[in-house]
DNA sequence: TGTACATCAGTGAACGCGCGTTCACTGATGTAC
DNA sequence: TGTACATCAGTGAACGCGCGTTCACTGATGTAC
């Protein structure tokens, strides 16, 4: 049956949104098409009027996912002490317990990688990243901070992730947070 | 057939080797039990005279990657200068290149937990690391920077490993070890 | 020492299952006259 | 305004495929007598 106007673009965007959140969530192979569109209320025959393959879906989807670091990272920038808050932000339990909303690279960026499926979306992103934290640093050597900066966060929500103990898990958090903060404001 | 003696012991140690290069390089989901058999001269059948299941032989070869790894630590903290060649070794173009070979985490990890097969090898694996980081630091904040400077390695080599501009993966593996041996030195 | 039997690592066909993808079809809407 | 037709997002059955797992079987070796 057809659909009026912009239905299309409708249904294309929450496919979109929810393949970013599952293969956040579950991983890119373990996140079958059926099961996908059977959450959005349609059958998966209807998924190739939308995508030529499960591989466009995971570069689509990987940018949406992308993007959405973006805007929550922007947000952080806004505040009154930008790097402390991305960093507050970043490194939150809250975050660390939702990978399906957060930065895709410490779920996805593996996956990725063993596919050979990585996307200048991908570089797009770190470059993004690291120029938002450079800009931010007042320091001669900025652009070497922010990689090391930024190596420390994906790090460091990654094994927080990875333990099993909470109180460890914590403490990954708690310390990585502390030390990029002391070391944010040395370079400020 | 019958097969004499300790035999079995190394067809055992033979699908846990390749199984712990096999799920580091392909991911554990990508990685099939029967081409694993079949690279080794097997048939699939066989497995499961050494093996409950998959999972078993993932929690097996996570325990054999975590051992590798702590091989080749060892092999760096014997040095001169323990943590600088940890660094080097960790941090290097070479151990981006062989993820196979290599430390488990950045590889592993992320389809662990997506699994829901986070395990307590994963939380020793990290400790010890943590603690032989700790070990090797005069400061009385060993503790903290050891998690620190862990994460940066962890971040650094899978951002390395994640983006496509050579020069960009090569930059992020300089800068990070750059900066954590000069970490080390202000510590030691 | 020679013979009969038990063991069990490895074989290979078969199982049900969910995967990504294809395809003939449906039917409400938009368009043409 | 009313009618005939074209469009095309979504349907649902079917495709081949590789997955993890099971199972009756094989046959060289170790053991018992």
């Amino acid at each position: 049956m057809r659909y009026s106007a912009d239905h299309k673009a409708q249904t294309h965007d929450r496919i979109v949104k929810e393949a970013a959140a599952r293969f956040r969530r579950d991983g890119i192979a373990a996140t079958g098409l059926q099961p996908l569109m059977k959450a959005l209320g349609l059958t998966h025959g209807g998924f190739y009027a939308h995508f030529k393959s499960k591989d466009e879906l995971v570069e689509t989807a990987l940018q949406a996912a992308t993007n959405e670091l973006t805007e929550v990272c922007e947000k952080a920038f806004a505040k009154h002490n930008p790097l402390h808050s991305f960093i507050d932000t970043y490194l939150s339990p809250a975050h660390r317990d939702a990978p399906e909303r957060g930065c895709p690279l410490p779920t996805m960026a593996a996956e990725l990688g063993q596919r050979g499926q990585a996307s200048a979306v991908t570089d797009r992103g770190v470059q993004d990243r690291l120029a938002r934290i450079a800009a931010t640093l007042n320091a001669a050597d900025a652009d070497e901070q922010s990689v090391v900066m930024l190596s420390t966060l994906v790090g460091a929500l990654m094994l927080s992730r990875s333990v099993e103990d909470p109180q460890l898990s914590l403490r990954i958090l708690d310390t990585a947070r502390q030390a990029l903060k002391r070391q944010a404001d040395e370079a400020c």
